[in-house]
DNA sequence: TAAGGCGGAATGAACGTTCATTCTGATACT
DNA sequence: AGTATCAGAATGAACGTTCATTCCGCCTTA
């Protein structure tokens, strides 16, 4: 096994604990269990348990929007292209509950700081800011701030779904990709 | 000063502390500082450091419901009543940031259950989910469960103060009641 | 090829700190 | 005086981090 490896191990173990137990649930002589090391070796990857933390953010944060962004066609029209976004990102939610259990717990964690989250939102950011000027320019969406319109949405379906996780109910079943689609449009849309 | 004064005394200097250094950076002794009383005091009101935090996201759920029911008129119509329990939401997450925090951090908070969460919820739903099956008798409310469009928005309002706070940007500034109403209605109101 | 030695990687017991909780003696009230 | 309440020191468990030691693969040399 090589560096790399044993490092990746590391943060794989760290999420799988983080996602089971919390994050103040998970001491660092539990990751070493898990990862098949002693304590000593995690600190010869990183420097504090908070560098582990920051590390184990921004893996989750790629393969965020690695699932977001997939099959993304840049040459569909606007509209297309954020419905491949958004059902994306419910889908990716509803089927690795894990992973977005791990986004929330992290998102509140004082180790990630203001900075990490923009680095973290970067590669997503850097696709979607361009689909929301152009569908502003088509006369497609409300006058309003795309941040706003971008934050909302993402706020309603990760809410959503974590609602669900604390108590589940009918969202699964009866939320349908239209239903969801209709919402999400429904709230930055422009109408006239 | 009498007991529950001094039981009060002792959630405010808790709710002040996370508020301000996080949940897991305020240990008891802070508290007792802040309260100006023994460690072993607090000991006296609560029986375990849990059981405080779980009155504190009581009480402050408390203080939520109000603030989000300010003002309301039940005679008026679903639209009105509404856009005033909305506007409450945004206006009291806006202006006292403090308790906005404190929610987002106790609701992953290990402490915080499912159902004691449904708990705190309680009185906000017994006012609103009558609020929404009467929008969907009369026909103003999309075909999808009251829960999924209400958690929806709640978590896009939420969602949207908590950027702010984490990277202060034109939120507080750009969106007017007008605009945010706008995005909440189009997120629920059925269309033809 | 075999033996010896070298250096980075890994280990986990030990350390010091922090924290929730308990204990104890003092204080206020009746 | 007796009871209830208090403050804060004491306690012990749990944690992040360190470090002396061990391990292991590779290179050198004969």
């Amino acid at each position: 096994m090589n560096k790399m490896d044993k490092r990746e191990l590391i943060i794989t173990a760290t999420c799988d604990l983080i996602a089971e137990n919390g994050l103040q649930a998970t001491p660092i002589s539990m990751v070493a269990k898990e990862a098949c090391c002693g304590a000593g070796t995690i600190y010869r990857y990183f420097e504090t348990k908070e560098e582990l933390i920051e590390d184990v953010y921004l893996t989750l944060m790629e393969r965020f929007s690695d699932a977001c962004l997939k099959g993304l066609d840049e040459n569909a029209s606007v509209r297309e292209q954020l419905n491949s976004v958004w059902l994306n990102l419910y889908h990716y939610m509803r089927e690795v509950p894990r992973d977005a259990l791990l986004l929330d717990q992290l998102s509140v964690a004082p180790a990630i700081r203001g900075e990490l989250q923009e680095q973290g939102k970067r590669r997503l950011k850097e696709k979607i800011d361009p689909l929301f000027a152009r569908g502003r320019e088509e006369g497609l969406i409300k006058d309003i701030p795309d941040d706003v319109l971008g934050v909302f949405v993402y706020g309603g379906i990760s809410t959503l779904l974590r609602t669900d996780r604390n108590a589940p109910c009918a969202v699964p079943t009866e939320v349908t990709d239209e239903m969801l689609l209709s919402i999400c449009w429904g709230a930055i849309e422009k109408r006239d």
